[in-house]
DNA sequence: ACCTGAACACCGTTCAAGT
DNA sequence: ACCTGAACACCGTTCAAGT
């Protein structure tokens, strides 16, 4: 070989194609989790299957995680920066942002079901998993923005509550089926219910006799 | 004996006490695993488990239910009858129908959580188990009524939509923990905020800066 | 009819080793 | 350091029997 400037080995690459699971295991067990909420429940996920896909034995992933759950906690981790981002995104293109942001909301739920009934469902405590509670209420900041809620308004506060129970609730409602076809629309598809319901809230809630 | 009618052996009886699991073992399996979701999630509710705290092998409750997710949906089933007692209830004792309905709702939810969850998590299929879907249709019978939301009135219908999202989204948020201290309200209880929040939505979730 | 024990193919997790 | 195979105590479900 012509003029090699170092007489050492080559050193090793962060990242060999032919062996995805040498030192960054975590970061594949991961993204096989991830790929695995596109089809399955999060109920149904077992640790075993993550590892038989990710090509190692079903004990590695203990070098990596703590436990399951550990590793779920990680996907929905992931999963909140992603709707975070998606949230900020739409949020600058709109000149409507608080709807803008609803939808994005709503639409991420139904794009990935699983992996949103992981981030906010009961199986991962805010308290066990510090991590996520941070996350979430980075998400929360998104939705507080434009409805002017600063730490100093604690007026707007039962607001914020009610705008993210809105489109929390729409999301659980849509992506657990539970709208029967009535109140869904038949014609309509889903943009349009979210942005009527939306639109509706923002006139009010109320009893028909309330003034 | 004096004077007995017949001569025939006693009927028997339809429930001894002594033998809770004879005759009755789908009503018992029922209770069980109602009285189990107390404690646990449903998604750690192991059939095994039931049928040992009911008194009977592992394998009785075939003789009652197809699989596991029948017995769950029939324990949902019951969790949906109770649901909409309590929010009739609710709606015919207060001045405020809506409001009335939406606090037994979020109630309901804060005080048996894992039923809520079951209830209406995306475990129980609506297509898969039609008693669930007539009986949810009941439940959102309850709080269309206030809103004034007949079949012929489909203007309404983003609002009763809305309406639903409202208070399903609360219930969501509140069981799963996801209301941050600062959201929550350190000091407050429950019952007001959930009364905040109600008003909050009849007043209109809108922009800042919107009309 | 209703219930049982044995069996099958899975789990999550732990442990003693291997390189 | 990172990975492995064997082992343990569980699952849901099926099956051949027992009364």
């Amino acid at each position: 070989m012509w003029s090699m400037s170092t007489s050492k080995k080559a050193p090793p690459r962060r990242k060999r194609p032919d062996s995805y699971h040498h030192g960054d295991l975590r970061r594949a067990l991961v993204a096989t989790a991830t790929q695995m909420l596109e089809n399955e429940e999060a109920e149904n996920l077992s640790l075993r299957e993550v590892a038989r896909r990710a090509g190692v034995s079903h004990n590695a992933p203990y070098r990596h995680f703590a436990d399951r759950d550990s590793l779920l906690a990680a996907v929905a981790a992931e999963g909140f920066r992603a709707l975070g981002q998606t949230m900020a995104e739409s949020r600058s293109a709109s000149a409507q942002p608080l709807r803008a942001i609803g939808e994005a909301y709503v639409q991420f739920a139904i794009g990935r079901p699983r992996l949103f009934g992981l981030m906010f469902g009961p199986g991962l405590e805010r308290s066990r998993h510090p991590e996520l509670a941070a996350a979430m209420d980075e998400v929360f900041a998104h939705l507080a923005q434009p409805l002017g809620g600063n730490s100093a308004d604690d007026g707007a506060r039962p607001t914020l509550v009610a705008a993210w129970s809105l489109v929390h609730g729409l999301a659980h409602l849509l992506i657990d089926h539970r709208l029967g076809p009535r109140l869904r629309g038949s014609t309509q598809d889903v943009n349009s219910l979210i942005g009527d319901v939306l639109d509706a809230a923002g006139r009010g809630i109320q009893s028909a006799d309330e003034p």
